[in-house]
DNA sequence: GAAGACCTGCTA
DNA sequence: TAGCAGGTCTTC
């Protein structure tokens, strides 16, 4: 579920509600599943009184750098959530030194929680993250240039660049005209210009929108103050199958590329 | 590539 | 009740 919006808005937040600097007293971590690459005393063991330096998000991961000099990572995969109040599925809980206690919730369990030496073990593998100088538009052609495969899964692979997932992918080839399954090497300059651009331009205004929450449910996104996103309002193509293009008015259309759910509009996205 | 695995909840 | 879900990894 999280997307780079998503989780630059829980970075934000929890460095709004100054939980940099904080001690972590205690946790508890009731799947063990989730913690790696330790044992759950093992985790709670390297973790347990170490404060909490800074944090800081690349791509769609979630970083917690500690005294110690380790770093937790934290992703959120589908259905991974962090806030202030107690909820169901709690998977992992931080009581902090002023009192404030941090609560992971997943009901699917699929999030993760690493501990590692260097961040870089894992950043290492990730292109460029989406929003920052170092994803240029010279690196992004040469990268879907080089390739021919459909262009869909190109812009979700972390590995080219980090930060999109299936919402904002299908944002940003909508916006930019593109059909999913196009070929990346068939891409002429002007529409690399384009895609390039809606990429950024999606994800900035995720999150300023705080990112995108699609209903009510317990799976849905909620931010740190268990608010939703303002940006399904924003949302052009991602979960609109059937109802009319807001460009052209002609229903948008859903298939399967690299088995992802995709939806676009069969008029002005072009192939 | 594609399919399965990891999980639970919502929707058709 | 089957099928699908905002993600990624492993295995054919």
């Amino acid at each position: 579920m999280p997307e780079l919006p998503e989780v630059e808005t829980i970075a934000r937040q929890l460095r709004a509600r100054g939980v940099e600097g904080q001690k972590i007293q205690s946790l508890k971590i009731n799947w063990a599943r989730i913690v790696e690459p330790l044992s759950v005393s093992a985790f709670s063991k390297q973790v347990c009184g170490t404060t909490i330096s800074e944090i800081s998000r690349e791509g769609k991961w979630l970083m917690f750098s500690l005294g110690s000099g380790k770093t937790i990572m934290i992703h959120l995969r589908m259905a991974g959530s962090l806030s202030m109040v107690p909820g169901p599925h709690d998977r992992i809980i931080l009581n902090l030194s002023d009192g404030l206690t941090l609560y992971y919730r997943d009901t699917r369990k699929f999030g993760r929680w690493k501990l590692v030496d260097d961040p870089q073990e894992i950043l290492g593998k990730l292109g460029p993250d989406a929003l920052t100088r170092r994803f240029t538009r010279k690196y992004f052609s040469e990268a879907m240039l080089s390739r021919h495969r459909p262009v869909k899964p190109l812009i979700l692979d972390q590995s080219i660049v980090a930060g999109l997932g299936n919402i904002y992918a299908d944002e940003a080839l909508w916006e930019s005209k593109i059909h999913p399954e196009r070929r990346s090497d068939s891409l002429v300059d002007a529409e690399l210009e384009k895609l390039f651009k809606a990429i950024k331009h999606v994800l900035r205004v995720g999150v300023e929108n705080q990112g995108t929450s699609l209903g009510e449910g317990k799976t849905n996104y909620r931010d740190l103050e268990g608010e939703s996103g303002r940006n399904r309002a924003e949302v052009k193509a991602y979960g609109r199958s059937g109802k009319p293009c807001d460009r052209c008015k002609t229903p948008l259309k859903k298939i399967v590329v690299a088995q992802r759910g995709t939806t676009f509009c069969p008029l002005c996205q072009t192939i």
